[in-house]
Parts: structure tokens; sequence; C-alpha cells
DNA sequence: GGTATGATTGACT
DNA sequence: GTCAATCATACCA
């Protein structure tokens, strides 16, 4: 049978408009050294949005946000959870994408081992789980993810996206700028309709 | 110098 | 449903 091979993707596919990116994502195939899976959840993240860590402008926090697209930006959230974003183009625009769900796919053994459950469901269905089953902690930050030991490829399969507003924040709730894979069993919660 | 706050998760009532 | 864990950053004195 014949079947087109997943396509791995370069920095030019992240210097494009976040939103674009964002959707663009959703299905694509996101491992570390080998271990992963689809992403099946993200949020959209710039400048101009006041729930954005690059709001407030460049700082030695967000300074990755403000670099070339294509690389990781990961942060410390609660004391205690790593998160993982991508960041978009254009060099400058503070624009990034978080990762908040992955569907497992390979390396399955390594993740349940790292986070000591073996649901898929829940594997990685959060920013916090996913860093936690990948192994991302802060030696990724800055790190660009179209070059070992990441690896990003979209599928032949493209799901359907659906957007709602983003999870956990005060401010710009109005935003639908949270996409998920219409359906999907691996995210972090339903997208609501509001 | 001190303090308030999160792009969360897991445990518990 | 509620709540503690735990710390880098931001902001105020």
């Amino acid at each position: 049978m014949e079947r087109a091979d997943p396509v791995s993707l370069t920095s030019t596919f992240f210097d494009r408009d976040v939103e674009v990116v964002a959707r663009d994502l959703i299905g694509a195939e996101l491992t570390v050294a080998g271990v992963g899976g689809i992403i099946v959840e993200v949020e959209a993240y710039d400048d101009q949005d006041p729930a954005s860590h690059s709001y407030v402008g460049p700082t030695l926090r967000n300074a990755v946000m403000f670099g070339p697209p294509g690389h990781a930006y990961v942060y410390r959230i609660y004391g205690l959870h790593w998160c993982l974003n991508v960041v978009t183009g254009p060099v400058g625009s503070g624009s990034a994408v978080l990762i908040r769900a992955l569907q497992p796919t390979k390396g399955v053994d390594a993740m349940v081992t790292r986070r000591g459950v073996s649901e898929l469901r829940t594997l990685c269905a959060g920013p916090g789980r996913l860093t936690h089953a990948l192994a991302i902690d802060s030696s990724h930050n800055g790190a660009p993810l179209f070059e070992a030991p990441f690896s990003i490829s979209v599928q032949e399969v493209k799901p359907e996206v659906v957007a709602g507003p983003r999870i956990g924040i005060s401010k710009a709730t109005n935003l639908h700028r949270r996409f998920a894979a219409k359906g999907s069993a691996y995210l972090s919660r339903p997208v609501s309709l509001l």
C-alpha cells in the first residue's frame, strides 16, 4: 500500500503568524529523543495579549519568546511544573504556542515510567504532565525544536481543529486562542463552547 | 530587602 | 467541590 511519509518541520514553518502555526501544529507529532506523540491541544500567545508573558515586553524570563521562531520557551509554573512553548514568527513578535496535550505514540513505556501512571488518556494531558513525560526542563529553554533531540513532523492525517477560550488564565478570556483536535480523548479538558 | 502571584497538578472532603 | 505544594519573576519599599 502507498502512503506519504510524515514531513519533518523546519524553521520556516514556525516563521508565520502564531494562530496559523498553532492550528497547523494540531495533528503534528512531537518527540524528544524518540519519545512523544501527536499534538492535540495548544494555545496561542503574543505581545499584544494581556495574558501573555511577553505582554510586558522583553525580560530575562521571556527573552526566548522574542528570539528566532521554532525555538523552545520553557518556564516553571506554580513553582513545580514546566511548560513548553514553541516560538513563532516573525522575530521580535514575542509570540509563542503553548503545547498543552499529546496523544502518546512513541516511547510510551518511558513516559509511563516517568509519570508513574499507565492510563494513556492522562499521560500527556496537560502542559505539566507533558513536560514530565518527555523529560523537558529548563535545560531545553532556547533550544531549536527542528533539531535533535527534538523532532516535529506533520502527519498524513490532519485532525479537524476546534477553538475555544484558553485555560487557567484570568485576562483576555474572551479570546478563543485555544485549539484542539476535535473529539480527542487526550485533551487536558474538553473544549468549552463559550 | 520583602511579598504577591501564577499559561498546574494531585490529593483530599 | 476545595486546597496545598513550591519558586522564579515582578513589583514595591
